[in-house]
DNA sequence: GTCACGATGTATCAGTTCGATATATCAAAC
DNA sequence: GTTTGATATATCGAACTGATACATCGTGAC
């Protein structure tokens, strides 16, 4: 388990929330949304969609409206059981969560929880992300001495990043707790409309 | 090209210029020299070096000392031929030199290279990570109005990680630039000696 | 009008890598 | 003495990537 397509499965069932869509149009919402940060190729995207329509998570949307036999697509729109699929899969907090992709995924389909789930997760991500931490302190106590400069630069320069984001993950985290105890559930927008409600995760850095 | 046995094959040529090593212990060396960002498995590790064995990259050392039959182990040590394909191979800025492993690699082992190529790869890195701001960015622009609000602070932290490291590289061009045009070539220590000679990154961020 | 070319769209395959695991030895604990 | 855990080599199946094949559509050049 933990398998990448886990990964792209719910990618997939949080992206078919918004509209029904074929393979090649969710390739590139997949990539644009989920930022140049992740790229799926259809090697995997595919079968992917095949196994899911063999589970029920999916279905295939009959020819609809347009009479001219158009381009051949398979359009794929979500099932009461990929609904509740995607919930589980987003709300679990399985093993795959906290690592970066999963990660990525889970907090790209926020808005679609609650305040409870998203705390846990954020959380869970950050305490994933202090190991870390620890291993590259550590690392960096036990080889000061040892190794070359450029290493211990590219070590120090790795801290670093992953402290920055255990710091946004903290600021996350405290918007979280502030905004959550007074509204139970956010209601989230059931369909296109661009919520743009973010609840102030303007991490400002520099300037 | 660009595979990861590419990358594999650098680092371990790389470590092996250290000491003459077994693959147990290379693997303990390469995920910690390369930080906690990087783990090779045996599955990749031990084919690896069978096939540098048999290109003559490496060479198997015999039995030495000991003369106790110790626990079976295959100790490689560094042929000329290694040692030459090490130096083209970090020097040579192929494509696979920019990318995220590739160049974490290259960079632990800078300390083996000239000013020159050092500026390169940095400049090339630097280029390559600026492209990726600029996807960011227009990514950010283009959907500043259509997505939800955590996609947009994902995609936001991400730009600022990767603007970050572009600061990051900056500093270490201008040091290199800095140090390099008085000292044509550095010496670099030729063994196990731990050089500690960095030039100037102390790239502070937070106090 | 038509023809070339690039974008759209589905699909698969070879090559490569990972994670897990099997096997075995040794040191130290108990 | 035997159980545990680190050391050490090796392999295998499952999965992913990148490339490619194949077909259709839109559009602009001529």
């Amino acid at each position: 388990m933990a398998k990448r397509s886990d990964v792209l499965e719910l990618a997939v069932l949080g992206l078919l929330h918004e509209a029904p869509m074929h393979g090649y149009e969710l390739r590139k919402r997949l990539n644009l949304t989920l930022g140049a940060l992740r790229a799926f190729s259809y090697g995997s995207l595919y079968p992917c969609l095949k196994e899911m329509l063999a589970e029920g998570l999916v279905a295939q949307q009959p020819e609809v409206a347009v009479p001219v036999a158009k381009r051949s697509r398979i359009v794929y729109e979500l099932t009461a059981e990929g609904k509740e699929h995607f919930a589980t899969l987003l709300g679990e907090g399985g093993p795959s969560t906290w690592d970066d992709d999963g990660f990525g995924v889970h907090f790209a389909f926020f808005g679609r929880t609650d305040a409870a789930t998203r705390l846990r997760i954020l959380e869970g991500r950050r305490s994933r992300l202090e190991e870390r931490v620890d291993g590259f302190r550590s690392a960096l106590t036990r080889s000061r001495e040892r190794v070359d400069g450029y290493t211990l630069a590219l070590h120090q320069h790795g801290l670093e990043s992953v402290e920055r984001e255990v710091r946004w993950l903290s600021e996350l985290i405290d918007d979280e707790r502030r905004t959550a105890p007074t509204t139970p559930v956010t209601p989230l927008t059931p369909s296109v409309r661009p919520t743009a409600r973010a609840p102030r995760l303007d991490n400002k850095e520099h300037s």
